[in-house]
DNA sequence: TATTTCACGAAACTTAGTTACACAACGGTT
DNA sequence: AACCGTTGTGTAACTAAGTTTCGTGAAATA
């Protein structure tokens, strides 16, 4: 996919040589392209036109090339960086640096989002569905309106599920799980007492919990059985002004992705249920 | 901002040569960094000396310089490009794809986003809030949780806000208004009969209304008048299939940039507030 | 052991990018 | 109106970056 990756997968068909030159690439991506030849020959001590083949084995032109090529994929990061809004931004500047800070977070996810985690929850969820169990989202303050959502959207594939945003209906909720069912806990900092009790007694009834938090949280630390998942969100120190817009924004993301994959799993057969829902919809519209 | 901005920008100021140059570059910025001096020096009239003088006067070192940071600038949007998910996507492509349709989405919406409209808005609601008016979020379905998410985020500023995702209380709710109010009025069809019809007795009422839904929908031909105000939330066609997932970010975004605005214009004196709520969360806590 | 293949570097070469310099046009001053 | 400086531009020389050629030594194959 990118540049990186290319060279990462190729590495160890490569001559020993070459493998330095990629070595030093991967170290330091960001300073390789504006290295001249010989200051690169010289860092992974080997020789000038070992470079350039290095460049060649991994698919490209040749050295002026690939750093055109290396340039274009190692930014992909770089223009959205976490910045700070301050007092005298203009509304312009608000929506820059509000899309920008998402956008670096959604992307820092999208590289260590642990994807067997998802693969999990996601054959979890779709068994659930198939199978007619309930499925049931509980978040509490910011995250219930993301559990609210992540049901919205079960809804709208047919699956039938609930959101609960309540801590006394969680308990009493999660008291009726059984074995086969889905408890997707829903926290950003992963402490609230409400959850963590609710998570302790679906995952004593025997459901499937799916957790939906920061890593290094008690929440996350129920998630560590068989029939338990942790879906991490983390986000970068620097983001905790914002802590509770992007951790929401991560947190349905991930939801989207749930969503998704589940979909794909159920298939076709869904199609049906969705067609119905659209056209029912429609009637509350206004033509226009 | 972007390479391409800043030479737009500055374009006007610089000597003919080097204006036909940026031209040029302008015209096909994607061929310009892989093109040697002497080409782009044939293709824009001009001498070798000028294309190096041309990428000084816009603030780089020289050509070499340029070419490289121009690669990483204009790949900007590229590698954001929507992409269907498909039947056998593993759960890793499905995060990517996924992550990359919705950061593609959010980078759109940065740069045609109506700054101007949003003053407006931020103005509105601040003054709102400073006055101890009323300030209301209606949504439905999907954009209901939209409505709730930014109840949170201004209930959490301090400011007495009501959200309210139910066709009949809207209307009832709206009925209540007056001018200096605000109604905050989210869809993503801009076609929901019960907004409209909010929307319309908010506007009768005199409150300053504000909505947040897609330009050429009937809903957004209502927020032409002078109390009026349309944050117009546009996706492009191919990313329908996710409309709903792309347009609650988008939303959310809008909500994002909106809270961040008011935060900064009530300025210090919401500070304590914050220190307050954040200290009784604290009770309700895990302390791990 | 002979032979082929492969990996690598030294040196020559080519081309890209840069600098130095010269000239022309324009604007303001004497 | 003649002068001088500033500014914009191209020509030609130059430097350094990237590339190719070729030769050597090591490993693999016969």
């Amino acid at each position: 996919m990118s540049i990186l990756e290319r060279v990462k997968a190729a590495l160890p068909a490569l001559p020993p040589a070459e493998q330095r030159v990629a070595k030093l690439l991967l170290a330091d991506a960001r300073s390789f392209a504006s290295l001249p030849v010989s200051e690169l020959a010289d860092r992974s001590h080997v020789s000038k036109p070992t470079v350039v083949r290095f460049c060649r084995s991994v698919g490209y032109d040749g050295l002026a090339d690939f750093k055109l090529k290396l340039a274009g994929s190692v930014n992909e990061g770089v223009p959205f960086v976490h910045r700070a809004v301050d007092e005298d931004d203009k509304p312009a500047d608000i929506i820059v640096k509000v899309v920008d800070n998402a956008v670096a977070a959604l992307l820092h996810y999208r590289n260590d989002a642990a994807s067997h985690a998802f693969e999990r929850a996601i054959d979890a969820l779709a068994d659930s569905a198939r199978h007619g169990r309930r499925i049931e989202f509980y978040g509490v303050g910011n995250s219930g309106i993301v559990a609210q959502d992540a049901q919205h959207k079960f809804f709208r594939l047919g699956v039938n599920t609930v959101a609960t945003s309540d801590g006394h209906v969680q308990l009493m909720s999660a008291t009726m799980l059984q074995p086969g069912d889905c408890a997707v806990i829903i926290s950003n900092s992963g402490r609230s007492r409400d959850l963590l009790d609710a998570a302790e007694i679906a995952r004593k009834k025997g459901a499937t919990i799916i957790i939906i938090t920061a890593s290094a949280s008690p929440l996350a630390q129920l998630a560590l059985g068989p029939s338990q998942i942790l879906l991490a969100v983390d986000h970068p120190e620097d983001f905790d002004r914002y802590s509770p817009m992007v951790s929401r924004l991560l947190h349905l993301i991930a939801v989207d992705i749930l969503t998704t994959g589940v979909a794909l799993r159920l298939g076709q057969h869904l199609r049906p249920v969705l067609q119905e829902i659209k056209k029912n919809l429609r009637a509350k519209r206004y033509a226009g």
